[in-house]
DNA sequence: CGTTCGGTTCATTTTTTATTGAACATAATA
DNA sequence: TATTATGTTCAATAAAAAATGAACCGAACG
């Protein structure tokens, strides 16, 4: 509750924020909310993102904790999905003892590791699900058995066909 | 509650199904869940469309509802959505007084349609409000203020990048 | 060592999203 | 025109997902 981004206008009586949002990162923090919704991913880790984003040097957890106003809980797990996406780097900070992180803004390798992660997964499974399947059509009508074999078939190939575009995807995203 | 697709072995001592799923049937619709899932789509959607994908004859209402267990209220909403996203199509039954759908099983037509309606108005949205931004840099001290012009800048490029693509992928994804 | 700091984990709570079902509309039928 | 069949809407409920925060762990510091 209390999302640092929001639509309303004001936040009444809020609790004191040391290092309150700019206008500029609201609104750019707002954008990749927007963008994370549409893909379905946590809030908290497009304000992270977008954080950082916009930031000219490396943040630790304490960063985003106050200013995002997120729990150490949330924070922590925000930062691990994106680390494990590649989205964002760790950093050493000399005379620090906390993980620093900068963002990694490469919008190829952000779409490559986002859909290596939530979806060649399922293509992968869904392959093989579908071999068997074709496999043990005979258990069918032979009326329906004929539509349904062809339908299979043009699974299979939609799977392949994504299998195929994804390189020529990121060729096309430049660098 | 009581989803007909699941990892569940058994359902016990369930409601009466008149005309349950085949084992093809339920292995299909539950792929078609899978992704939307990733997708981060409602999964009654995804079993109506997997139900009407394999199905060689245009199915009504009852169909769905009966089969799928799903209420009239998820079946009409799921309908709604699949029509406007151009899923599914409208078929006329002579001497059937209820309305027909048949799926639109083409790759392109689906993800054409998909991206239009979730992604487009988002960067559409956010190229106007990133125009906005970028004038209104000037309040910014100007040691942060080049650093987030550029960040800016690079945002707006990948939308341009987004709108570029997008027709290049279709065209990939042949018919 | 013992203490503090930085961070992770995970059971609980909160928030969001999807589903239900009853009330309502509308069109076909008799 | 009354009746029934078909479908939609939407407030209430259920289910799923995300956020919280306290307990915990381990490494650095003194």
């Amino acid at each position: 509750m209390n999302p640092v981004v929001s639509q309303d206008v004001a936040v009444e009586s809020g609790p004191m924020v040391t290092r309150p949002l700019k206008p500029v990162e609201i609104e750019v923090i707002d954008q990749f909310v927007q963008y994370s919704r549409a893909l379905g991913q946590p809030r908290s880790v497009a304000e992270i993102y977008g954080l950082l984003f916009l930031s000219p040097k490396p943040l630790a957890m304490d960063d985003f904790t106050e200013r995002l106003q997120l729990s150490k809980g949330s924070a922590s797990q925000g930062l691990k999905f994106l680390r494990d996406l590649g989205a964002v780097r760790m950093i050493y900070v000399a005379g620090d003892r906390r993980a620093h992180y900068e963002a990694v803004a490469q919008l190829r390798k952000l779409v490559s590791s986002f859909l290596e992660k939530q979806f060649l997964p399922h293509i992968a499974e869904g392959e093989t699900r579908l071999e068997r399947l074709a496999a043990s059509l005979e258990s069918l009508p032979p009326a329906e058995r004929e539509h349904v074999a062809r339908r299979i078939a043009l699974l299979r190939s939609w799977t392949a066909n994504g299998r195929r575009i994804l390189p020529v995807l990121l060729k096309l995203m430049g660098s």
